[in-house]
DNA sequence: TTGAAAGCGCTAACAA
DNA sequence: TTGTTAGCGCTTTCAA
């Protein structure tokens, strides 16, 4: 069934498409018994004007970039999109957000409606599948929109530019912080498998703690409340590294379930520095990721690949995070 | 400067249109120099097909659904996405997500970028400032693009359907339950200006507790946190009935800054139910929304829209909330 | 292997 | 006041 057109409605109300436009763009040289049958036509048939044509093809259209994230829970986001739109909007662009959830497909799905949508450049943090195939990717570049990651892929599949910190020392400097602190039974809650983010977390932790086990959590606070229930169990640990703030805060309450106390017996570091960290009975150490102005980063970065007329090449903007010492931690 | 079109990259590289075409969409019937000319020049002049036109116009394009929220950074909102995204993928349509962050012009720019790219219906949580105007509404009657409000207008003026759940009920539920706890002093800190839900759970509060002090507070942490040190200085308040979770976790922050114990020295009342409330040192009494369910039952209201032939009159559908006691409230 | 031309839905200029 | 038509950028036949 065809999508109803400025034809369908002409010839239901007896005149040309001509007129009918002349209504729908308000123009008053229409006689009214005319509009109105023209207004009534319109209703029944629910017919709605294809924008794109409307907007004559060629002539420029609205100003719009992407941005795909990974959690539409994650503050650690809400904050990426913040700074995103404010730098987007700074240069007279819209941002339209879509989440992938952490499913592949829906990735890839996400990617295709925004090119569907003529999107003139891409912000994405990529799901780094073992198995993930690039072809989005290569789409976008097909396409000519530039993109930029917000976590590197592992392999060098594509030619992408990437906005975002050195996850392996930001985890070395909150796992060392705890070593200085005579932590000797450090558990480290690690993120998502498939995740690049994950993998350099996990190298910056055995780096300042060899010794440090590595137990599979996640990314939400549920994940955190059961990775501590399931595999904490009475064992021996007096450190935890958590992968971000969210698992922080859920094995912190798993923990207090079990009549532990923070940072008595066990000492919490997060990750990211979300705003609620700070406002917790225990305020969370945590290490600090400049998430607006990596959002901000990546606009620009976009928007200089869209506006330079040269093929500019691929860059790797690591920006700086910090250890931020509050109360969760303590001397052991 | 006009957009680079299949033309100029044709009279660059002296072929026909039909030939650039034809390398655009991976024919093999273009001989290889000819395509590697066609591509370098297409490199070059960076030209990006508009895939409006691709499309042919006429043909069905990609189902999508806008989404229009107004703080990015509330979880309440993270959670009516997933349940409306969810919803959105079971018909196979996708959603789109912009932010107001509270500000009315950028939720008519929002409304507007949607319309231009050619969405099929929409949610929006509508900002009521006393001098809205509705003209993005309109348009969008006039587009004939059902739309379905997460928040009620004050005036009668759009025709537009609402989910929702009965924020006066919900307030009167909290704030009832600290009256029957035997709270005398009790204080709301209350919302946004110009926002329904502020004035409809102001109302319910004061019909539960005629004498409650109303303090105008925010939707964020730091509203929560700013208005209990600005507003709250050696009043006397034994229970805080906030407008939100995100406000009640703020205003327990500073009520522990100013050494009190919370429920001991002061009950709090939480509203929305996000998930940490339930992961706090204190877990928070609050009033549970059904976010999830409210943005699947927006999402199959606007499908329904879209699909009946019919014009469908507007409905407000009022979910259930109910209030959550956890431990933040305790007996006088 | 390439070019020419029709047609997609719509607007705007012009003619009737 | 209404109808006719060219043209927007592109794909797709069909012919050369």
């Amino acid at each position: 069934m065809r999508r109803t057109t400025i034809k369908d409605v002409a010839e239901k109300a007896g005149v040309s498409i001509g007129t009918v436009s002349a209504v729908l763009n308000r123009r008053d040289s229409v006689r009214t018994v005319t509009r109105k049958r023209i207004l009534n036509i319109i209703d029944t048939l629910n017919y709605r004007p294809i924008e794109a044509a409307r907007r004559r093809l060629g002539s420029p259209s609205e100003k719009t970039l992407g941005l795909v994230i990974k959690e539409i829970h994650n503050p650690y986001f809400a904050d990426i999109i913040v700074g995103a739109q404010e730098e987007a909007r700074k240069h007279h662009y819209r941002l339209l957000v879509m989440s992938s959830e952490q499913v592949l497909s829906r990735e890839i799905d996400a990617v295709n409606v925004l090119v569907a949508k003529d999107i003139d450049g891409l912000i994405i943090n990529p799901l780094v599948d073992s198995e993930s195939d690039f072809t989005h990717f290569a789409d976008l570049e097909a396409h000519n929109i530039p993109y930029v990651m917000l976590e590197g892929l592992q392999k060098g599949e594509t030619e992408a530019s990437v906005v975002d910190i050195d996850n392996e020392k930001g985890a070395y400097d909150a796992t060392r912080h705890l070593v200085e602190l005579g932590h000797q039974h450090i558990v480290h809650l690690a993120g998502p498998a498939y995740s690049q983010h994950t993998l350099e977390r996990c190298a910056g932790v055995l780096r300042a703690a060899p010794l440090a086990r590595i137990v599979h959590a996640g990314a939400t606070l549920k994940d955190g409340y059961n990775a501590v229930r399931d595999e904490l169990e009475g064992a021996l640990c007096t450190a935890l590294v958590c992968y971000n703030d969210l698992v922080a805060i859920g094995a912190m309450r798993q923990l207090q379930d079990q009549g532990k106390r923070i940072p008595e017996d066990v000492s919490v570091v997060g990750f990211d520095d979300i705003e609620v960290a700070s406002y917790l009975s225990v305020p969370l150490t945590t290490v600090r990721v400049p998430k607006r102005e990596m959002g901000r980063k990546a606009i620009a970065t976009v928007l200089e690949r869209i506006h330079s007329s040269v093929e500019s090449p691929s860059t790797r903007i690591l920006l700086d995070a910090e250890l931020v010492v509050r109360s969760s931690t303590k001397k052991r």
